[in-house]
DNA sequence: TTGACGCATACCCATAAGGGAATATGATCG
DNA sequence: CGATCATATTCCCTTATGGGTATGCGTCAA
């Protein structure tokens, strides 16, 4: 049986799990620390629920760690799995240097050549 | 009216344009230059309409161009718009690079606690 | 042991997303 | 103008997604 696919599982791509504000949200404010999850929910103004399922996507993706503590459970950043992220976008570095030089040279002579008109 | 929303317009957002891999398959191409639709699509063995679509969300979103050539339009790439991630994703480097240093070592000492047991 | 707390899941709903096939639109050429 | 090639759109269908609310479950405190 054929079984399309809308798009890749997020839980399975780390690309598609940052493709979600929130959960870019939530990697940002853990860079200062560990947080439980009611804390990082109320902080970024979102239900505990909602939090907790965006953590879980973080978590299978393995951006984001947790360990037992007591009563909670804190959540953690693990950046590595951006490394890829970093590296693919920096695959286009020389392209947004250098790639439209010329087109916006170009731009800029068509705007000067109509106020010449 | 409150209209729920499933997720942030892929339209409208870079990280989520990119989170389809057909979609970083053809930014990649088109680093090696500007094609027609066609071509692209048989490069990357998806169908025309198939392509177009992925295209137009690229173009919406800015990471495309096209301009006409004759019966043809030449999509191009505008790494511009990849820049915002490159750097957001680099946000985070010095997490990736000592971050789990402790971590790791911990993991270390328990593989190695193991053996000796 | 019984609450209370903290968090994860389940369930329900509406929408976004992708794929395929068919079709409309555009432009070129004879 | 008519035929044809290159693209873009539309329609239909199925799944993924996110949000909300209710609820299950483990842990700690009295």
């Amino acid at each position: 049986m054929i079984v399309p696919m809308a798009r890749a599982a997020t839980t399975s791509d780390v690309f598609n799990a940052i493709a979600e504000p929130q959960r870019r949200d939530i990697l940002v404010l853990l860079r200062t620390g560990e947080r439980p999850v009611t804390e990082l929910a109320r902080e970024l103004g979102m239900t505990q629920p909602g939090a907790s399922k965006h953590l879980r996507v973080l978590r299978e993706v393995g951006l984001v760690r947790d360990r037992k503590a007591g009563k909670q459970r804190l959540y953690g950043l693990d950046a590595r799995g951006l490394r890829p992220v970093h590296e693919w976008a920096g695959g286009f570095e020389q392209f947004w240097n250098e790639s439209f030089d010329r087109l916006d040279a170009y731009v800029q002579e068509l705007k000067q050549a109509r106020q010449e008109e």
